[in-house]
DNA sequence: CGGGTTTGACCCGCGC
DNA sequence: GCGCGGGTCAAACCCG
């Protein structure tokens, strides 16, 4: 994260009142790979917390409804803080099996200022492609999730008009806490839980 | 040896 | 129908 520079226009409306503002000030954010990215001189936010980004962990500190899948709950939570647009995306797994299934899953794309082309989002991510762009000088990155449930993915390539940039695109949500936010809280969560035992 | 990366091949949609 | 571009696969390779 160090370094890291999230470029991004505010939402149209202001974001609602939040149990966690510091969490979600990020996820409201993003510009949507459906619309033109956000001049590069445009809000900078220096401090960035990807995993409330991801919406994931967001959900667990707020304790959302069990019954409900966490990928149904983000997506209503996506769009009760209208941070993120939705999209129609054709071709999910196109070479095996079902191929021409149509599905719809949150995605959105947001700018970073950074030398590195991987930023620090708390979660696991295995590389699977990389591809030459046409009218661009560097590759774009393919990513996947590599927990065995999670089928999110994500592409990362640098802009070719300015090289300091780095344009990535999230597909779907996580269905599973992020590893190192988790890391960070289960100790607290325990001495919270054994203090409220007094 | 297991997990991650690299990279060429393959597949599909789309425009002409 | 054909070629192009984008997305994915999977074998080979790398590394701790």
């Amino acid at each position: 994260m160090d370094g890291q520079e999230l470029i991004s226009t505010p939402p149209p409306a202001a974001p609602p009142p939040l149990t966690a503002p510091f969490l979600f000030a990020p996820s409201t954010t993003p510009s949507s790979s459906l619309h033109p990215l956000p001049p590069l001189e445009s809000q900078i936010i220096p401090d960035i917390d990807w995993v409330s980004l991801l919406y994931g962990q967001a959900l667990l500190l707020q304790g959302h409804d069990e019954s409900k899948p966490v990928t149904e709950a983000a997506s209503s939570l996506m769009a009760e803080n209208g941070g993120c647009h939705q999209i129609e995306n054709g071709n999910q797994d196109k070479r095996k099996g079902n191929r021409f299934k149509k599905t719809t899953r949150p995605r959105f794309a947001f700018q970073t200022r950074s030398a590195d082309d991987i930023l620090d989002d708390g979660y696991r991510w295995r590389k699977y492609g990389q591809k030459a762009v046409k009218n661009s000088n560097y590759p774009r990155s393919y990513y996947r999730c590599t927990h065995h449930t999670c089928n999110v993915k994500k592409q990362v390539q640098r802009l070719s008009k300015d090289n300091s940039i780095v344009v990535t695109t999230y597909e779907g949500i996580h269905n599973h806490p992020c590893e190192k936010l988790m890391e960070t809280l289960t100790p607290l969560l325990k001495q919270m839980q054994f203090l409220a035992r007094f």
